[in-house]
DNA sequence: ATAAGTGCAAAGAATTTGCAGTTAC
DNA sequence: GTAACTGCAAATTCTTTGCACTTAT
């Protein structure tokens, strides 16, 4: 098994422990399942660092997602969100709701079948992403 | 089947039929499945209508698509792309190369089941996306 | 000691909005 | 005729970058 822990994957790359960064990953860890976007990671953070800086934010993102310790997504709104990333594939299927607009998680199970298909086609899949739109119970129930 | 036609669409909603939105429908028309950005489409526009302006194709693409008439979709890179819609039900699920940036189109069959499942656990689902990074046959070829 | 990291503020990129003039109906 | 639409430019929003100062190693 090629995973890799985070602690790994930040000493390999000559990365400086800072009070900004531990605070930034602190708050990844602490927000397991959450797709959080930069200002809300601020906000978490400067509890941590008062003085941090949406700069250092970004930068510090940036570069745990580029170390494939965090994923970086787009999932509505022109925002990007941020999770961290505990396992080594990847399992990024949401469900958005439309009303209250939580993020739920999906398992992952399902999307084998189609993968083999398109492998026979001639395409080498990288990665995927599914996105889900619905009602969540809470707001179904709501409704009249 | 409660499908409308896009003509349909635009008369119901005192929608008064400029150059300019000629000109971007007929873009969209002219091309059905590509995922065009705003810039792709004001320049394609200006073939056709020399003085359209950014903000009146941001416009058009909004209203079109809060009209159902284009699919909206923020696919990679930060950047809204836009579709347009021939049918009722969406089918936007898209195969990105992450080689040559070029992007195809899956066909929709298998998401059923999943749906079903959730469905059970209390979700009432409105719409879902897939995407799918992969090599496209051409760029899997070239890679040595 | 010094290379790397920080915060600030300014710059960029994508999108939206205000407004005076124009146009489809 | 008039409500809706347009183009321009300014404003917004999110993200990135330049730079002088600070800090982890």
């Amino acid at each position: 098994m090629p995973y890799k822990s985070i602690d790994d994957r930040l000493a390999a790359s000559n990365y400086r422990l800072t009070r900004q960064r531990k605070a930034v990953l602190d708050v990844m860890r602490e927000n397991l399942s959450c797709h959080l976007t930069a200002e809300e990671v601020l906000f978490k953070a400067r509890q941590k660092v008062p003085h941090i800086g949406i700069a250092t934010v970004y930068r510090t993102l940036e570069r745990l997602a580029s170390m494939q310790v965090l994923y970086k997504t787009l999932l509505d709104g022109g925002k990007y969100r941020y999770e961290i990333s505990v396992q080594e594939d990847h399992q990024h299927h949401h469900i958005i709701c439309v009303a209250c607009n939580r993020i739920f998680e999906v398992e992952e199970t399902l999307l084998d079948s189609l993968e083999k298909h398109l492998e026979e086609q001639g395409f080498a899949i990288v990665d995927h992403q599914l996105k889900i739109y619905a009602y969540c119970p809470d707001c179904k129930t709501q409704q009249v």
